[in-house]
RNA sequence: GCCGGCGUAGCUCAAUGGUAGAGCAACCGCCUUGUAAGUGGUAGGUUAUGGGUUCGAUUCCCAUCGUCGGCUCCA
């Protein structure tokens, strides 16, 4: 895996960053009081933001291109030259985003994106053509080392000026560059590989989940297949936990106003949380974490040093306010259940438990199949309680776990929880995509404030040290990854459904459901195609409800005493008792493949 | 929340300023079938909701709700 600097000095970089200043280029040509703002390469292609006189349409897009076509024909060299920040005020005069950069540079606190920086930048411009931009580079040496038949532009979206929601809007375009044509073919193909498989069209295909107007946006109803799929993951977890020194909690959906005074959720997470209910003249919010109540049960009798580490579990239902505009399918919704725990250890006891946490966490992700792991290291943020000294402990003895562990990981400066720094895990799926899932919290915040205590070798009250952690992340979450890196057909232990019985004819459903019976008695989740469609029908209809596992009976079969086996990725490996069948199939649903 | 797109039958999608159409699914038949769609018929829509323009709106305009692509924010 290359890593950021190597992208950022890659061939594909410049060529995607000039791409991006062509396009402005086709764009002023198209307006000329156009307003620029920045345009850089980002992963897989590269975008620019403009204000313009009007909002651009699909064929705009189009126009655009061609255009960016001829001018890279053209073969306009790339220019740089340094100048000084007056004549950079002179060139882009009528350019009000490139003016206030300018000024950001000449201040020496910022580069030429706007992005804070420590070091004063020299103010460069570069020229290819008729177009001129403020712009560090590097740059191709000639726009004709851009492909044009490697480039497309994808869409148009909204984005604020420095990202800033209190500035204007912008029309940002998206385009994709890369050195070959094929190379942009197989982007397509990802592309259009990841529709196929996103989670929202295969939730409705196979009926999975759904959410409803009348419900509410960010709520879903998990339709019986994605709840045995649901159920499943719950079982093993819940298994996983019970051996692995965690006892499994439940608490309630709402708690006091008071509570969430304590636990400075009403202080520090209150934009997030719903308008509390009245229950006589008392204010409940529902919960949008589950720790106050896990703290409630650590509090509810004296806890010795011996009793240490406590590990409290639940699959904890939580409901938080997202902004309408950030609600996605399964990924980010308002109500989502975490898999949820909460550590209480000694700080001698703090390496070990950071330790345990991950190697658990990795082990708990390995068994659904995601092996390819990178580690996010979030340290203290602006807003945070806690002296410096805890905090840097804590970062530190992150750090030394994700080290020990050989996990790869890179540094979020600043990007912790209020309460103190955490460790982030994303998977990266079938298509190379990375999803957030598993986050291990240090808690400076909680303890102190429920004035949590445990009776030490010496008799006399210390504080423990506390650990979040969700491994799956969200149940919701977790089944949109799910659904999304395995396109849908989930391993045989996970399936919704295993089995498709598929009687040939009429005279053979007797027979079917004889096996069916059979298979179920196993504890198979068996269904029977007894209607009066062609086996050819039926098993398509199997196909694409994704079955594992399609047994075709015929009257060979019935004589027999026999299934036949058809896999979903079309492998026919024939006639065989249902025996043999029989344990095959608990194999693989042992091995959990 | 903001910018832009979209909302027609359970699903996928047509069509038009003048009574809304197909395929699949559903239902009722016929066929009794050997590894991804046998066949005939029936039924199904106040064109998201509420206003407005118009002789007439599903189509044009506005608002609301939902949804999609982003921005900002996150499990």
């Amino acid at each position: 895996m290359s890593t950021k600097e190597d992208y950022e000095n890659s061939r594909l970089y410049r060529i995607r960053h000039s791409a991006a200043h062509v396009m402005a280029e086709a764009v002023l040509e198209m307006f000329p009081d156009a307003q620029i703002a920045i345009g850089p390469s980002i992963e897989d292609g590269f975008y620019y933001d403009f204000d313009l006189p009007r909002t651009l349409t699909p064929d705009d897009l189009e126009t655009i291109e061609n255009r960016m076509k001829e001018l890279i024909k053209a073969k306009e060299d790339f220019v740089r030259e340094e100048v000084s920040a007056a004549e950079a005020k002179e060139i882009f005069k009528d350019q009000k985003y490139k003016l206030e950069l300018i000024e950001g540079l000449e201040s020496g606190q910022e580069d030429e994106d706007g992005n804070p920086t420590d070091q004063k930048v020299p103010m460069t411009i570069y020229r290819s053509g008729q177009f001129v931009d403020l712009c560090r580079g590097p740059h191709v040496e000639n726009t004709s080392e851009i492909n044009p038949h490697a480039i497309k532009l994808l869409n148009v979206a909204g984005a604020y000026w420095r990202g800033d929601e209190h500035r204007p809007m912008l029309q940002r375009i998206y385009g994709t560059a890369w050195e070959t044509k094929d190379e942009l073919k197989d982007y397509l193909w990802k592309l259009e590989e990841a529709k196929k498989r996103d989670h929202r069209k295969l939730g409705k295909e196979l009926d999975l989940f759904s959410s409803n107007d009348e419900v509410g946006q960010g709520l879903i109803l998990w339709h019986p297949n994605g709840g045995m799929v649901r159920h499943q993951i719950e079982r093993y977890w819940d298994d996983k936990h019970i051996a692995n020194g965690y006892d499994l909690v439940y608490t309630p959906h709402i708690g006091k106003a008071s509570l969430w005074e304590t636990s400075g959720h009403l202080g520090f997470y209150k934009e997030n949380m719903y308008s509390p209910i009245v229950i006589e003249d008392q204010e409940y919010f529902i919960k949008p974490m589950n720790c106050p109540f896990h703290l409630h049960i650590y509090k509810s009798q004296l806890r010795s040093y011996r009793d240490l580490p406590l590990r409290f579990a639940e699959k904890g239902t939580v409901y938080r306010y997202e902004r309408s505009g950030v609600l996605h399918g399964l990924m980010r919704v308002r109500g989502f259940t975490q898999d949820d725990a909460h550590h209480f250890c000694r700080p001698d006891q703090m390496p070990d438990e950071i330790d345990f946490t991950l190697n658990f966490s990795i082990d708990m992700l390995k068994a659904f199949g995601f092996t390819d792991f990178q580690a996010y290291l979030s340290t203290k943020p602006e807003k945070s309680v806690g002296d410096e000294q805890m905090w840097h402990d804590a970062e530190a003895a992150l750090e030394d776990t994700l080290k020990r562990m050989n996990v790869p990981y890179e540094i979020d400066e600043g990007g912790g929880a209020f309460y103190g720094p955490k460790i982030d895990l994303k998977v990266r799926d079938a298509l190379g995509r990375e999803w957030q899932l598993s986050t291990i919290q240090f808690d400076f915040n909680e303890p102190e404030r429920f004035d949590l205590t445990y009776i030490g070798e010496d008799g006399k009250e210390h504080r423990p040290y506390m650990v979040h952690r969700a491994l799956l992340g969200s149940m919701e979450r977790f089944f949109g990854v799910l659904i999304e890196h395995y396109a849908g057909a989930f391993p045989v232990w996970l399936a919704p459904k295993q089995v498709m019985l598929i009687p040939i004819a009429d005279r053979h459903n007797g027979y079917a459901h004889d096996v069916a019976a059979r298979l179920k008695k196993a504890g198979l989740r068996v269904s029977v195609d007894d209607g009066s469609d062609r086996m050819n029908a039926k098993i398509r209809n199997a196909q694409k409800q994704k079955y594992p596992y399609m047994l075709v009976i015929g009257d060979r079969e019935m004589e027999d005493k026999q299934v036949a086996l058809r896999r979903r990725n079309g492998d026919n490996p024939g006639a065989m008792s249902v025996d043999d069948f029989l344990a095959i199939a608990l194999d693989e649903i042992e091995r959990k493949v």
